[in-house]
DNA sequence: ATAATATCATTGCGAGTGCAACGAAAGTCA
DNA sequence: TGACTTTCGTTGCACTCGCAATGATATTAT
């Protein structure tokens, strides 16, 4: 009989804990809004920082899924957010941009997600910041020694 | 025009990275060789620490929808991972337990888990893994004090 | 050039999830 | 006691997700 095992002093659940606290933080400020889901932000930031990218470019820059992503593009073309046209030089790809619309839906969001963040970082150190990112980094690089862990960045590449 | 906005270095962003990427970890062991779920997981371990709960105990603990709590447990119980009867004193409850095999099993993925676990906290100073804690902390403390954001615990108590 | 292989995006399917509604069982109060 | 309210667990519904399979296009090798 393994010893008792107190779940929230596991670390794993400690991190999925706050995440998702923090993510239903943010959601309820452009879900409410705006009707968007994670994944659909996740594509609007990563359009307005791209520019424009293909299906498997956000698939990677945001770690998700290349069908939810696929899914994602296409509620939000219907919800005119986004525009997709078949790549110009490589017909296998889409070419996935903002349009006027989404980008005003993000600007419209993106302050109040800012200050979500700027609110949990206000009061720490810089010395805890940084030791932070160290421990973070550090959790990184030991997953990355796991076979068993998935690659750092998205399913390959 | 909102400025260049970076997902990568956007603090709830990088949270629910480590935090998927630690969880599909931990899965791989657990969920490989015995076939279970991140809630049937939770269940679990909350079974082996209270003995035997409710499904709103289950809940409040391992910060489940009760609805998905309820399924957990139903799909565990067909598994034979757990046991349920009516409450004694109180019929609206009910009294979940592990059955033996439940309690096999889960001593059977438990250390390795707290393997999983130990290898991420390895290497690391303890002045380095209190300061992650302070600081995961002071993230709680400020949801805690934004309307906004979901109670500490539960969605009540 | 042509066949084999690889890459990209979409979709069908089964399963899981959140939310709201519901019924059953206490609890409250006059 | 009897009406009203609250708590607990389950379920219907619509939706989302992950995975594998598919179709289309490019790339590579013979």
């Amino acid at each position: 009989m393994t010893r008792r095992f107190d779940l929230a002093r596991f670390l794993p659940y400690q991190l999925a804990y706050i995440s998702e606290r923090v993510s239903q933080r943010l959601a309820a400020d452009y879900g409410r809004s705006h009707g968007l889901s994670v994944a659909e932000w996740r594509v609007l930031v990563n359009l307005q920082y791209l520019g424009t990218a293909s299906v498997r470019d956000i698939q990677v820059y945001t770690n998700l899924e290349k069908s939810r992503v696929s899914r994602a593009v296409t509620r939000m073309e219907s919800a005119g957010f986004v525009a997709k046209r078949t790549g110009a030089k490589d017909a296998r790809l889409v070419e996935i941009g903002l349009t006027r619309k989404g980008a005003e839906t993000l600007d419209a969001i993106l302050p109040s997600a800012v200050k979500v963040e700027q609110r949990l970082l206000a009061g720490l150190t810089p010395s805890q910041r940084a030791c932070f990112a160290e421990v973070m980094e550090h959790f990184h690089r030991i997953l990355d020694d796991d076979p068993d862990a998935k690659p750092r960045y998205g399913e390959n590449r």
